[in-house]
DNA sequence: CGCGGTTCTTAGCTAAAGTCAATGGATTGA
DNA sequence: TCAATCCATTGACTTTAGCTAAGAACCGCG
């Protein structure tokens, strides 16, 4: 597969050609919802506040409080449960994914999960003075992200609906079609997890399915 | 088990004492959080759309575009999927429960499952046009409804996360203690599915149950 | 009251996932 | 570079759930 890019600007390295910078990642996530001003992607670039965690660093604990909400630009981020001492996974976010602060806003409840980072990322970090700022400016991203968070609460929906339905087998299969970069990013053990089995279970499913 | 209830008012008929009207329940999931004046109780409850369906009403059809809210003041209302003819139940909602337009608003996508009435069923029908109008006379309501959908969407990730790591046999205790009136409102059949699994295996899990 | 349908349970069998243990390959770090 | 660790795979066995079928209990309705 190569990259169609017409008229490429000469001054622009060769290696950053065809790629784009982390942060245009959140600007392309709030443009679903939105038609940008120049001005606003201004104010938007200027008021996130930019993290690097190197692979592994772990950005929440059980029992800890937070209210941050995060936003992946560039790398990969495990959830998962602590429970009779094993690692559940329930969550990758990759590039382009926020990772809402679920109990922690409202409710400023101890999250009951982990979230680490699977390999070197880089990340916004928004706490909920920033969003009041940007809110201040711009009354009107007060609906936007209610939108976005409507759309978010569907699509967890969905994933959860998905979960119920299928079986592990047809899981993986899902997993295969929708987010085939985890594959190669993501250790078998924790996939398994994430598919609800044992990694022994998901080395048969594998085995089943090619031999097909 | 007796209701504790000090100096009841005298004038209550006797058969309200202890109940609440049904439009109560929306007003009481406001109140979580924010604290309404009388004059947004009554803006409120003379804006909503209160509606009865009976027990086996379809409110939602696969292929459907709809963009309507629920919200639960008296009955329940089951979410199911249709696969391989078989209806894959993955929701119950019940008084005071929001059930939101997943995909439908921001999106307007034909929906993948189905909604129908467990039991008669009084519901309080939410457009996106009653909405605007709330918001024009109460602009507060813009950030209510913000955090209330940042609220739903935590319980459902927390519900996935507690469907993916826990096994039939502890999802169903797990029920048992959350919500115990389903076990009486519901066949079990649904419940079972619900549970994701059949009809057999939840016999059997509630026998090796009894046992203990 | 009894009939017909639905729902729940039971049983026997199959298929799949869990568990335990061992192996071998890859990765990491000293 | 070598050793130690981690991880994926495999095998043997157990446990659990799915499937099919049949019977029992429980409706609602005439």
């Amino acid at each position: 597969m190569s990259e169609i890019s017409l008229h490429p600007p000469k001054s622009v390295p060769a290696k950053a050609r065809g790629s784009k910078p982390p942060e245009q990642e959140i600007i392309d996530y709030i443009s679903k919802f939105i038609a940008l001003s120049d001005t606003e992607i201004r104010a938007i670039l200027e008021n996130i506040n930019i993290r690097n965690f190197k692979k592994g660093a772990v950005l929440l604990r059980e029992g800890q409080v937070s209210s941050l909400c995060y936003f992946i630009l560039k790398g990969c981020v495990r959830q998962y449960y602590l429970k009779d001492g094993e690692e559940k996974t329930t969550n990758f976010y990759t590039e382009g994914q926020p990772v809402p602060p679920y109990e922690g806003t409202f409710k400023k409840k101890p999250s009951k999960f982990y979230l680490a980072c699977v390999e070197d990322t880089m990340l916004s970090v928004g706490t909920p003075a920033d969003e009041a700022k940007l809110f201040a400016m711009f009354p009107h991203f007060e609906a936007v992200t209610r939108v976005a968070v409507e759309d978010e609460l569907g699509k967890s929906q969905e994933n959860m609906a998905s979960f119920m339905i299928n079986s592990p087998e047809e899981r993986y299969q899902n997993l295969l079609e929708t987010r085939p970069d985890l594959l190669d990013r993501v250790p078998q053990y924790q996939l398994a997890s994430y598919l609800g089995i044992t990694p022994e279970s998901l080395s048969r499913i594998r085995k089943r399915i090619m031999r097909k």
